[in-house]
This record gives C-alpha cells, structure tokens and sequence, in this order.
DNA sequence: TATTGTTATACTCTATAACTATA
DNA sequence: TATAGTTATAGAGTATAACAATA
C-alpha cells in the first residue's frame, strides 16, 4: 500500500494497537466480553477490596464512565458490590464471573502468545521493555 | 500502580498507542489539527491523485467516515477537490493546507524523535521491525 | 476538605445500510 | 458489475460538570 507515514514510530503504533485489538475483540465476542469487560474481570480476579474508583485509576478511565461499564457487567451477572464501608463498595467477580474470567484468561493469554510469536526473535524480547518506556516512562 | 496486566504485550500496546496519541494530540491542538487531521495532511503531501477513497483505505476509514473528516478540513480551507473523471475527485492542498503540513511536519517529526529517544538505546531499533510485524505482519 | 458513586450531557470515532452516479 | 461519493443512523468510547453522601 505504499504508506509513506509507516516509518513514524507513534504512527506504527497506533496501527498496531488497533489491529490487535480489533483482533482480540473478536476473539472474545463468542463468550460476550468486550476487551475492556476482559480487562476487569481479569483486574478484579480474585480481590475482593477493589472499588470502581480504583479501577479506573488502573485503566484511565474516568469514574463516571466506569458507572455503565460495571452496570452492563453486572447486569451479565459477572460482578457484585460487596459494601466496604458507608461510601466505598468492593466489586466482586460472582461464580460465573469467576468462571468468565477463567475462560478470558484462557482466550487473551493465547493471544498474547501469539503476539509475541508474530514477532521475529530478534525483536521479541524488546517488545515489552519499549512499549513500557513510552508508555510509563524510564 | 502495580498493575497486573502490564506483562501483557498487548495490554502495554493499547497502553502505549493511547498515552502517546493523547501526547501528541496536545501537541497538535495549537495549530489546530486533530492527530487524524494531520495524518491526512501528511498522506496528501504535494500528490494531486489521491481520493477520498484511497486515504480511507489507508488509513483503515470507512468511505462514509471520510466524508465529515474531510469537510471539517474542508472547511479550515486547507484541502480542495479537484475532478479527476466523472465519479472521482482528487483532494489536494490548498496553499494554506500546504503551510499547516509544513507546520504539523515539524511537530510530527519532532514528536516521533522524542519518543525514540524515550525508548533505553538498547531497543530502540527493536521498536518499529517489532511493531511492523504485529500490524501489517511478517 | 477530599473522595465515592452517580446522573446528565456532549463530542469523537467507528460501523452498517442504502442511494445515486459513473467507470 | 464494481467503484466513488454521499446520507443517515446507531453503537462505542471519552470528557466535563454537577450533585449527595461519607471519609
């Protein structure tokens, strides 16, 4: 195709992070989970003082946009609010979020084995070390 | 922060595209170009041939999506069209779209250098082969 | 005073279907 | 028959402001 903006690294990046998780998004429709949904379950695991506040903090996302997230999550039945204390409210996977979350582990670890294997050796085991210095920092 | 999924290549990727596209967008924003807008105005270049269509098609937009995209640069009055048959149209800059290419350039270039010189030198030229291999494959 | 959870709202981005006109 | 350009629309994702209740 001729891209003449394929050697900017930023440009590259985002081509590769929507192609993967359009691809990872796929791969999780058959068990009704979008990637943010597999993210939670997989965040929450077993923890039971993880607050929707907290979540957000961990992903970006704002608090108000975590209220329709776990609402719809919830309402799949995947996750329970257990109170912490007068203000704060623990999400918890219930049983069949436990089991969800067992069969998004099962589907996003094989992906992400994939990833890395698309990548030639050579440049594999740089991977993650340079993706976590642009995006957290040295 | 201690997040759980970070070992994931493509957690970290989606991570990564996110806080460097926010980066650069704040970087755009005084001239007053979207990240998209200037991808497109860097596609276009001095070119006289290229279509609505082709851009959508390599940027992975649908047809419909180009049409607001290019008539809100349209109307900044930084692209033209110009007939190339009677179904097709060839989108061009204007001269004022040639000077805000010239200006989205230098903070591109400048933007995709610093965030080289972020990666620790021992992977730097491990970053694009690597990304280039998961978007557009081996 | 700061934080949690929430409602409401708006804007961007993306996906799909359908239509017209031309190659 | 395939492609270009367009309209309309719906679904996601995201950002901001505001509010009540509690720490």
């Amino acid at each position: 195709m001729d891209d003449p903006l394929a050697h900017l690294p930023g440009y590259a990046l985002r081509r590769a992070a929507n192609a993967t998780m359009a691809e990872l998004a796929e791969r999780l429709q058959p068990i009704g989970l979008r990637v943010i949904d597999a993210s939670v379950l997989l965040l929450i695991g077993n923890r039971r003082d993880i607050t929707s506040s907290r979540i957000g903090r961990m992903f970006d996302i704002q608090r108000a946009n975590m209220v329709p997230l776990l609402a719809r999550i919830e309402d799949a039945g995947l996750i329970a609010r257990v109170p912490i204390d007068g203000k704060s409210q623990a999400v918890v996977l219930t049983p069949a979020g436990e089991a969800k979350r067992k069969e998004a582990e099962t589907i996003t670890a094989r992906f992400e084995d994939e990833l890395l294997a698309r990548v030639p050796p050579a440049h594999r085991d740089h991977l993650l070390p340079a993706l976590h210095a642009l995006w957290r920092g040295p």
